[in-house]
DNA sequence: GTTGCTGTGTTCTCATAATGTTCTCATTGT
DNA sequence: ACAATGAGAACATTATGAGAACACAGCAAC
């Protein structure tokens, strides 16, 4: 493989410019490619991008601006997943989050699982908002804090934090919300439908 | 590809071209196209428009009025579809999911989509808290109310909402947090990375 | 219809900024 | 000594911005 010819930062170039392109759909300009390395001259910049084209792992644009292009392309995103960045913070555009690349959601897609829309406010202390979709894995027992989905008497379902009273008989409900007040059953009314696994909001 | 060859601006124009012919269901006048990407001249405008016809994009009319038409429609992704759930079975459904039986995401996954993972509170209030990923989607436009993603002095990369002074010289970045202060920027020191599109936590 | 006015699209030229490219020199580590 | 690295100057080309000038579309009054 030729990727063993190249030197640790001309492989670190070759990583961002893949990275960047994932993200921004075009390639960077080599100022960016300087910052986003650590250096400060788009001249080291460009000899780094000069090696990456000997290896023929790149094509430069003829002077156009942008005009890197990748040749060997890196293993496609799959549909369920999104580059991820992180620290939204900190200096420069975004940075990657190491060790990990991708979002993946692969767990939300399990056999158990169920997605559910949320109606109301009972849960908006937890970041659960009326309209959000929360993932529940399909179980019937629960922990203590755990959020569950609850079927109260067979007929009315609701989404609390899931807490059993010491002695055991009664199950509480407890909104996240100042609002509203815990609801306490006896263990027999209450049966669980699930537990919830991830919560997901469209804009 | 579509966006391969074009240059930073050419994209601003297609992304603001798009992102009005949706709000506003016409195509934009020049001087409309001028000021949304913070130029004065029609004639530039022009030459940018002049740009995506030969790359394809977009098709002018004849010198009419707002004859802008886009020609490659958006990328509607409809591959994407993700597996899906539905409602909670047995007793009574949280007021079963009407009329939708799929959770769809494809909104997510989208080219110019990426992840980021928050850090801090200054969006409780909307429902993001500390540790959450967001959606982002790339852009370098927003309007009044979105959620951002700003480049600051570019150094400092924050999520709040975006809304213009009426002067529209100012920027102001609002938190949901009642704990925290708007930041109120020159125009010129705040660049828009990208616009919030969705939230997910995983529990 | 025709006329005339206004705004818009179009085509230029000129100037400036940004970017890519090439180069030399210095520093570091082996 | 040698290779890898970094800074930065100097230059060529591309990208961008302003604005003038003109032609045509849209519209209202006649």
């Amino acid at each position: 493989m030729r990727t063993q010819q190249l030197t640790d930062q001309q492989r670190r170039v070759l990583e961002f410019i893949e990275h960047y392109h994932a993200v921004h759909g075009v390639s960077p300009k080599l100022q960016e490619i300087a910052d986003g390395i650590g250096i400060s001259s788009r001249g080291v910049a460009h000899r780094y991008v000069q090696a990456l084209v000997e290896a023929g792992l790149v094509a430069t644009g003829n002077g156009r601006h942008r005009g890197i292009r990748l040749l060997q392309s890196k293993p496609q995103r799959t549909e369920s997943s999104l580059p991820l960045l992180g620290r939204i913070a900190a200096g420069r555009p975004i940075e990657a989050i190491s060790g990990e690349d991708e979002l993946d959601l692969s767990g939300f897609f399990g056999e158990h699982n169920f997605a559910v829309q949320v109606q109301g406010d009972s849960m908006i202390e937890a970041g659960i908002l009326d309209g959000d979709t929360v993932i529940i894995h399909f179980r019937e027992t629960a922990d203590n804090g755990d959020i569950v989905v609850a079927l109260i008497d067979e007929s009315e379902t609701t989404l609390k934090r899931f807490q059993r009273s010491p002695c055991r008989k009664y199950i509480e409900l407890i909104p996240a919300n100042a609002n509203m007040e815990t609801m306490i059953y006896a263990a027999d009314r209450v049966r669980i439908q699930g537990v919830l696994v991830g919560q997901i909001r469209k804009y």
